[in-house]
DNA sequence: TATATATTTTTACATTGTCAAGATGCAAGT
DNA sequence: ACTTGCATCTTGACAATGTAAAAATATATA
């Protein structure tokens, strides 16, 4: 399980109290730097990022990720993220060149959490076959897609201006290796990338047919779902 | 198969040639309303929709299928559409409440090309077997997607300002009719809906993936495609 | 012919992303 | 200690969007 809680100090040593020197207070004129209020000695920070606001890097995507919780993918604009990071709608410029990076960036987290989550629900399968292993991961996707819908539509979607980030890339190609990883197991590695794509694009389907709203109203969902899921892995019997 | 054809004229009667008397000419003058090219015989017609412009919501509606067959569905913004048929950026104001229902409208079109495309496909096959027709289908999906890019994600995915119209509903449940039908001639009537899923998320889910870009570059998208839809196949005759 | 109504244009406003100048504060050099 | 340089942030601006209200125009009706 990857860490992910947010951390505004992070990378900058134990949390001490600090404070900055005014140096319109005569006794504190020329002395500069941030102080251990405890014992009075001067440290050296031991990642000097943070500048103006402390590092702003990181609270931007923070900042973005906590708006993905709370609004739509399309409301999440690059002056929204800004307002909740407390700083000017242009600051984000010079740590992101658009907002189509910070997006990048933020699903590349996403696709982290999306994985060790998937992870996590194999491992928790009290059959641990291959299949049922599949099949858990399966049905944690479900529930990604549905308890994430907005992180879900920016990493699976097309949110237009998103730029696919080396991270990104990254990330997403760490995801297809987990499914083909688990598929293999199954059905071998020769039809290993036509089983991933073919698990990868039911559940996917699933998810967002049903985000859309595109799905008959009166389907009942559960059942039909369940079974859905029951073809999808009969599927992989094939040949 | 159903009707798509462009007409201009549809809903107001029969296709006459249909042409508005100019006042400025003199024989004319006073005599208003529009003729049947052939009896010359006064018609009221029966909704007098067109107005300044010929019927602008036609045209706006014609504006913005053009509209998403050159650019993608973010472009497509109601000025652009108002900019394609000559007329100011609020003109539309008055035949769609808002650029969602505009949307909504266009996408029930896409519905009603989409449906069509897929029946003849089903009735093109040499092999009329209820499988052969289903992946006839299934493959006519996957082209429609690819030739129709942004229809397709304006019709299946969530843009967001878009509207459920009555008609947009009645087209996509009329599409969901028509592969519920497909499926029943294989499994029955009692796993109907949940086959009918399976094969729709599927070839979504496969669209939709190729579309994003999501799936790995070197993947050998056409034989990999190929087994993914005969396992969708095999997926059937679960249970 | 005069009035009413339906359609279109013109203005206007609050958004958005991005850019170009300023302002601000830290770090290093002398 | 004091200046210089540079990274960071703010301010202001621009074009584009959707939507609303007011003004203009053309058709319909009496």
């Amino acid at each position: 399980m990857l860490p992910i809680k947010p951390s505004p100090c992070e990378g900058r040593g134990p949390a001490f109290f600090q404070f900055e020197l005014e140096s319109w207070i005569p006794a504190f004129a020329g002395m500069t730097g941030r102080w251990d209020f405890w014992n009075i000695e001067k440290r050296e920070m031991p990642s000097p990022k943070p500048y103006h606001h402390g590092d702003l890097r990181e609270q931007l995507l923070n900042a973005g990720e906590l708006a993905l919780g709370e609004m739509a993918v399309e409301q999440v604009s690059l002056r929204e993220i800004a307002r909740r990071a407390g700083v000017s709608h242009a600051a984000p410029k010079h740590h992101f060149p658009s907002l189509g990076h910070l997006l990048g960036e933020i699903a590349a987290r996403g696709y982290q959490r999306f994985v060790s989550a998937l992870d996590e629900a194999a491992d928790a399968s009290p059959d641990q076959s291959p299949e049922a292993r599949m099949l858990a991961m399966s049905r944690a996707y479900l529930r990604f897609a549905e308890q994430n819908p907005a992180a879900y539509q920016l990493m699976f979607g097309q949110r237009e201006p998103m730029v696919m980030t080396p991270s990104l890339i990254d990330a997403s190609y760490t995801a297809w290796s987990q499914l083909v990883e688990a598929v293999t197991a199954i059905v071998g590695p020769t039809r290993a990338q036509a089983a991933a794509l073919h698990i990868w694009s039911s559940v996917h389907g699933l998810s967002t047919l049903k985000q859309a709203g595109r799905l008959p109203p009166d389907l009942p969902w559960h059942n039909v779902g369940e079974l859905k899921l029951r073809m999808m892995m009969e599927g992989l019997k094939a040949e």
